[in-house]
DNA sequence: ATGATTCATCCA
DNA sequence: GGATGAATCATA
């Protein structure tokens, strides 16, 4: 008898290993590894992940029967199993977690508990529980402790019975077709036994001659005018079957133009040689692809996914998830046609879940996807991108809390295959490996056609404030002015969304805040409300303030949609569109608006951050940013490194075509170095000089970094508990390790809970993971006080 | 996660 | 002493 190891879908520290089945015989020659499995748990019945298949196992009492498999072919192939027991002792996770992280959302499969009344007289007797249905389900939250007990009764008594029925999200699309049963002599001679008024029923006689041992859609049929009724009738002589088959979704509205390679610059050439190379010989090398703004990365990626492609092998190109617009995936999918699978959350679940059928079963060689599609599952990866891998949607924010680039190594390695990080502005981290040598330096110093890179002027907005009330300068006043009356296109960036900051009373200064946050609320005018940002609070704005009674409530501070309203009243006859988290919401709006702006029917794109990445707009000469200093502000060490990069980022949007571009940075920080260095552009300096501020401060890259993170509803039970972990820690780690802490954090309280942190700075401690995990198995004991603790292996920021 | 079991506490 | 609810345990 074989066995089967599965891990079960209960994300806990002790049931985090494997369980082992017995593989029934009906089963044994249809199960294989990485497909899911419906499984009994003490009374339960729930889903697991089938990982290992053996003839004996550790375990020494009684083996229970797997009761079903889920799947006809495995979600996940071998790379993928091994990569997710890598991915958990990495980031600290449940396995489980890791495996369904590594599926779409969609095929998420949960089991439901159905209890179903074997007599109509149950269900009158109990109305308030089975509410005139034969069916329920089972749901201890929702069910009063009275209503259990009583099921629990009838259940013993024979009088209902309980089921597990499978909870699932994205089927595959069926849909009805017809096939003929007779040959066409057969056919011709069936004329005779159709009444002659039956014109439906010959018309599809027709049909079916006309198109012999082919499948007809049913839909299809009927739109010509032949009833339903005539192919059941057909079906039931046995002339016809009509069965279910799947088809496939296509996310895609149109055909894309069939594009060819562009030629390509020296530098560029040379990156696509190396590339090539390292993919001929299975070597695992990382490259860093260093291009300034506009310098033609993307066809060194295109043209080294061709080769992999040529070579018979599969490709990963990896994009934040701002930067997948229809743009990028037309010129990928131009290139490559139907071998392109995407993976993004702007598809619906179906359509994700069909195209990930697709690259499953071996369809799609290309995967264009967000952070999750690192998981894809190809066979025989060829070569990995990651494009503008600085961005910090490459890591994941909840567990597991993976760094999508050190994912795309590990592959790389599994895969003998090159890795490929693309940027104009790299993470710190990367640069200084390719600067030891650890990844080698690939650079493409100048913008393909030789485009000059835009003129960078910065607006000292201190002076600035004494002249003018508004969030714009004069000199962008000025310059925004001159690209209208050219008819060029601008585009604004603040960093900011909602209509002002906040708004606070002229007389006693209070300022409204969020009742379940230690955070200021901030006025949103489209809905009239004060909204909080982190719990989603909303109340409506007062008309007067509610200390004071005073009615002199003004608002400070300005977001996008204050912005659009200025520029609106500042220049009337322009066009203004407004793109930010608020108007993007809807599915498809983010497409709609950058393709009105790309179409010029407006001449001015206000927006926040999402603005700033991969568009690619030739008749824009003019970028302002209205307040460069917003990222400066955290209190964090990445500060600069973000500020320089979206400076720098939003900068390159500017005179991407023959025009000449300008950028203005409006600062009330102008001499600072990552604002000074954004002016010029110049990368590797704010590179050197960032890396001393890394140096003095014991940052990354030179220190790695943890941060520990506790929280509940008592302030002073989280302390007491980050306290003890940091003793702990103290004892357990080297002398040489920086343990920071315990400090609440930069918004200590979130939804009524309280949040204190650890950060933990190291260079080599053999004995950390250990510690950790010891740490974890410590506080899932105290999980019931309603503590909430959790490890995050190389942190985004330290807020 | 959740159903089963043990433990602790309260009141008769 | 027995009922009740909370903490703890096991799940193959």
């Amino acid at each position: 008898m074989q066995i089967a190891q599965v891990i079960v879908d209960v994300p806990t520290r002790q049931t985090n290993s494997s369980y082992s089945y017995l593989i029934p015989n009906e089963l044994s020659d249809q199960i294989k590894l990485g497909m899911r499995v419906v499984v009994p748990f003490g009374k339960r019945h729930i889903t697991g992940f089938v990982v290992g298949i053996d003839n004996s196992t550790e375990f020494n009492g009684k083996l229970k029967e797997i009761i079903s498999l889920i799947d006809l072919i495995p979600q996940l192939n071998s790379e993928l199993l091994k990569l997710s027991d890598w991915l958990a002792s990495e980031t600290y996770s449940f396995k489980i977690n890791c495996l369904q992280t590594m599926l779409p959302g969609s095929l998420h499969v949960k089991t439901k508990k159905v209890i179903k009344a074997l007599s109509s007289e149950v269900v009158e007797k109990y109305p308030k529980i089975f509410n005139g249905n034969n069916e329920i389900e089972y749901n201890s939250d929702q069910l009063s402790t009275e209503d259990i007990s009583i099921i629990l009764d009838l259940q013993k008594q024979n009088k209902v019975s309980v089921n597990y029925e499978l909870l699932q999200n994205a089927k595959p699309m069926m849909i009805n077709v017809i096939k003929n049963k007779l040959s066409n002599e057969e056919l011709k001679s069936k004329v005779n036994e159709i009444r002659k008024n039956a014109v439906s029923q010959l018309k599809l006689l027709d049909l079916l001659q006309s198109n012999p041992n082919q499948e007809l859609i049913v839909s299809k049929v009927i739109k010509m005018g032949i009833t339903m009724d005539a192919i059941n009738n057909f079906v039931k002589k046995g002339w016809l079957d009509k069965y279910l088959v799947q088809k496939q979704r296509n996310p895609f509205a149109s055909k894309a133009k069939k594009t060819t390679p562009f030629s390509l610059n020296k530098s560029q050439q040379n990156a696509v040689d190396h590339i090539v190379k390292s993919i001929e010989n299975k070597s695992d090398t990382t490259f860093l692809l260093e291009g300034v703004t506009g310098s033609g990365k993307t066809e060194v990626y295109l043209q080294s996914i061709d080769f992999a492609l040529k070579s018979g092998k599969t490709a990963l190109l990896l994009v934040p998830e701002i930067t997948l617009t229809p743009q990028i995936v037309e010129r990928i999918r131009g290139r490559f046609g139907n071998e392109v699978a995407l993976q993004h959350s702007s598809l619906s679940d179906g359509e994700r879940f069909d195209e990930w059928q697709r690259i499953n079963s071996g369809q799609a060689k290309v995967v264009v996807g967000v952070r999750s599609a690192i998981f894809a599952p190809l066979e025989n990866v060829g070569l990995i991108i990651i494009d503008e891998e600085h961005d910090s949607s490459y890591k994941q924010g909840e567990n597991p809390r993976y760094q999508t680039r050190e994912v795309a190594k590990w592959r790389g390695k599994y895969n003998h295959c090159p890795v490929v990080l693309g940027s104009a502005t790299p993470s710190l981290e990367t640069r200084a490996r390719a600067h030891k040598g650890l990844y080698k330096l690939l650079s493409l110093p100048t913008r393909i056609n030789n485009q000059a890179l835009p003129e960078v002027s910065i607006v000292d907005m201190k002076e600035e404030i004494t002249t003018h009330s508004g969030g714009i300068s004069s000199a962008l006043q000025v310059a925004i002015r001159k690209r209208i009356d050219r008819n060029e296109q601008v585009i604004l960036m603040l960093n900011r969304r909602g209509y002002s900051n906040f708004i606070m009373c002229r007389d006693c200064g209070f300022v409204p805040q969020c009742p379940n946050c230690d955070i200021t609320l901030t006025t949103h005018k489209d809905t009239h409300t004060l909204n909080c940002h982190y719990c989603g609070h909303r109340e409506s704005i007062p008309d007067k303030c509610s200390n004071c009674g005073s009615k002199r409530m003004r608002t400070f501070g300005m977001g996008s949609q204050k912005l659009e309203e200025e520029v609106k009243n500042l220049y009337p006859d322009a066009r203004v569109l407004r793109m930010d988290v608020d108007t993007t919401r809807k599915k498809g709006m983010h497409e709609k608006i950058i393709n009105q702006f790309g179409n010029h029917e407006a001449d001015i794109l206000v927006g926040t951050q999402m603005i700033a990445k991969g568009l690619d707009f030739p008749n824009v000469t003019l970028v302002g940013v209205l307040n460069a200093d917003s990222a400066l502000a955290f209190p964090d060490f990445r500060s600069s490194e973000r500020t320089f990069e979206l400076l720098t980022q939003v900068a390159g949007r500017s005179g991407r075509a023959d025009k000449k571009g300008e950028v203005i940075i409006q600062t009330y920080n102008p001499d600072h170095y990552a604002i000074q260095l954004s002016k010029i552009q110049d990368y590797e300096l704010f590179y050197k000089t960032e890396m001393r501020v890394r140096h003095l401060g014991n940052y990354p890259p030179y220190y790695y970094t943890i941060k520990l993170t506790a929280s509940s509803k008592i302030e002073t039970q989280t302390m007491q508990t980050m306290f003890s972990v940091f003793n702990f820690l103290k004892k357990r780690l080297s002398s040489k390790a920086i343990i920071l802490g315990p400090t609440p954090k930069l918004i200590t309280r979130v939804n009524n809970r309280y949040y204190y942190q650890i950060i933990i700075k190291y260079q080599n401690e053999p004995n950390l993971k250990d510690t950790l995990n010891q740490l974890l198995n410590g506080s899932q004991k105290k999980g019931k006080n309603d503590i909430q603790f959790s490890i995050d292996n190389d942190p985004i920021d330290f807020m």
